[in-house]
DNA sequence: TTAAATGCAAACGCTTTGCAATTGA
DNA sequence: TCAATTGCAAAGCGTTTGCATTTAA
């Protein structure tokens, strides 16, 4: 089911402001910012606002068609549900981000579940770290 | 080695209002936000200042003496490094938040270095869910 | 004595909000 | 038509910064 049927069949209008938010998540390769959104929206309608697109996220999250995930950033990134769940190992000293299998998780979900009776949302987790590339160059330095 | 050698050693002061943040860190028996130090430390002496309170932590954040820890609640918190380090499940629905034993997540780490060679840093994380009580009350409900 | 640290106020970056004007259905 | 939505400006929040004053060593 698309976005806009789902905004549709809550009540809700298909504004081109709108269209254009659910257009650049859907287009994003990955996790975006809602200052990266805004302005991807500016460049296609001037008069676009940034309190637009938070309002339009904050809708979208209502209705579970986009997450959010904090890589501690001092923001927050956005990401359509449906695109499906990532994990993610940031690299604390040059930055980059190492996509996660869901596998590699699923021994901590059933641990929690089966040990403190938690149910873990996993989705969009960021394990923050070293990575092997700065992990050499660290043993050299 | 206490907090005070080490700000001494590597020539820092020793001044009231740091000594007084260092207690209160000490003190609390969970990780405390910026803000909730400003208070402690104002109750104590009222012409104390959260640009203090900041600065400070700052500073035993680059000596290593206290870590930080996002709970996805906007702000960051602090604990003393030394205090060892906790791991905990942040209930979604009642906030309650469990502490995580240690090694619920050694095989974690353990298979993110052998197959990302990534060196996770686990300190500190912050799992979100839903506790063993709220996912009764779910189903009853 | 003097560089380091503080207090204060102002600014910061990200996000939210009040309200009048606009617009999708 | 008219409630939902927008644009704008202003405020909110946690955090940082510039600068004159104070202070630990």
């Amino acid at each position: 089911m698309s976005c806009h049927q789902v905004l549709r069949e809550n009540g809700h209008r298909l504004t081109p402001q709108r269209m254009l938010v659910i257009e650049a998540l859907h287009n994003a390769d990955r996790h975006i910012s809602a200052e990266e959104l805004y302005k991807q929206l500016h460049s296609r309608y001037r008069y676009a606002n940034i309190s637009t697109v938070y309002r339009t996220l904050e809708l979208l999250k209502q209705l579970n068609l986009v997450t959010e995930a904090d890589f501690g950033e001092g923001r927050v990134r956005y990401h359509v549900a449906e695109k499906g769940h990532h994990h993610h190992l940031v690299c604390r000293s040059c930055g980059k981000v190492i996509d996660l299998e869901d596998v590699a998780l699923r021994p901590l979900k059933d641990t929690l579940l089966q040990k403190y009776g938690f149910d873990a949302d996993l989705r969009h987790l960021a394990i923050s770290g070293k990575c092997s590339e700065c992990r050499k160059k660290k043993r050299g330095a």
